[in-house]
DNA sequence: ACTATACTTGACCAATTTAGTCAGGTATGT
DNA sequence: ACATACCTGACTAAATTGGTCAAGTATAGT
């Protein structure tokens, strides 16, 4: 079970967004190179961020992006959602009354990475942006 | 974030184990055909858990596996770790002081990757096969 | 109006990982 | 002897990842 760059990158970007939009939009350029994270593959995942709103775009020169919403209001769930960044643990069908070989039936271990994904969403859905900020403000002090 | 066959694999296979090794060791083509997991690719697996102890080989004719410990003694994490099933949430070497991308200090994410993977691995060491057998008998009644 | 900045879109790709298969072996109970 | 079943290592097709590259479009500042 690994978590991929495109998730890691994605709460990366938004935590330095965060604490760099008080006054002006930040650039991608910006957040890039304080990050290091390719520019290119940034503008991937802005456009995601983008299409589930959770930043806004100005265009031009000076512009850049911005959060839509205050930290507290956006939690993990919702940028690994704008991402892609699913947790899977099952193989089968969620819907299906079918197992994962093609079963009949579901699988005697279904139940447990069924408890498995709830119990990882879980924490995706405690955490907010603004718990990331608070954490890094402390660190710094 | 999503686990691998391998490790899915691997403890429906110890399961279906625990249900039938009471009296004879059980082989892998009974599994294979029980749980419709490729046969050689069982092998694989068992082999792996063979070295880290949790189950015993019994070769030739009427031969199999058996588990070398009871249910109760037999975490999750035990079995991933024998297949090397590991949750991975950073990039950034452990031990080293450096960040994930070459930078000279920890990003502004570890300490979250980091309370993530914890919070999983919780879950690992908690669950024993032990327990997914009661669930299952359950399921059945 | 021009230009630099910075967002926007879509195609493309190399490297890695996954989920196996295949081909041979070796040990052992009957 | 022979069938069963473990054992070992090499190999591979397909998917995923983690990007790069190219060609735009919109806007602020001069
Ligand atoms: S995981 Fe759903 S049936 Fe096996
Ligand atoms: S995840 Fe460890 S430094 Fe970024």
């Amino acid at each position: 079970m690994k978590l991929t760059s495109k998730g890691r990158y994605a709460v990366m970007a938004l935590v330095d967004l965060a604490r760099f939009d008080n006054i002006n939009p930040v650039s991608l350029r910006d957040i890039s190179l304080r990050q290091g994270i390719s520019l290119d593959y940034l503008e991937q995942i802005f456009s995601k961020l983008k299409k589930d709103q959770i930043v806004k775009s100005i265009r031009g020169t000076q512009g850049g992006y911005v959060l839509s919403k205050k930290p507290n209001e956006i939690k993990l769930t919702n940028i690994f959602h704008a991402v892609d960044e699913k947790v899977k643990t099952v193989q089968c069908k969620k819907e299906s009354k079918k197992g994962c070989n093609g079963k009949a039936t579901k699988c005697v271990t279904h139940n447990l990475w069924d408890e498995l994904e709830t119990h990882i969403n879980t924490f995706f859905e405690k955490k907010s942006l603004e718990d990331l900020l608070k954490n890094n403000t402390e660190q710094r002090a």
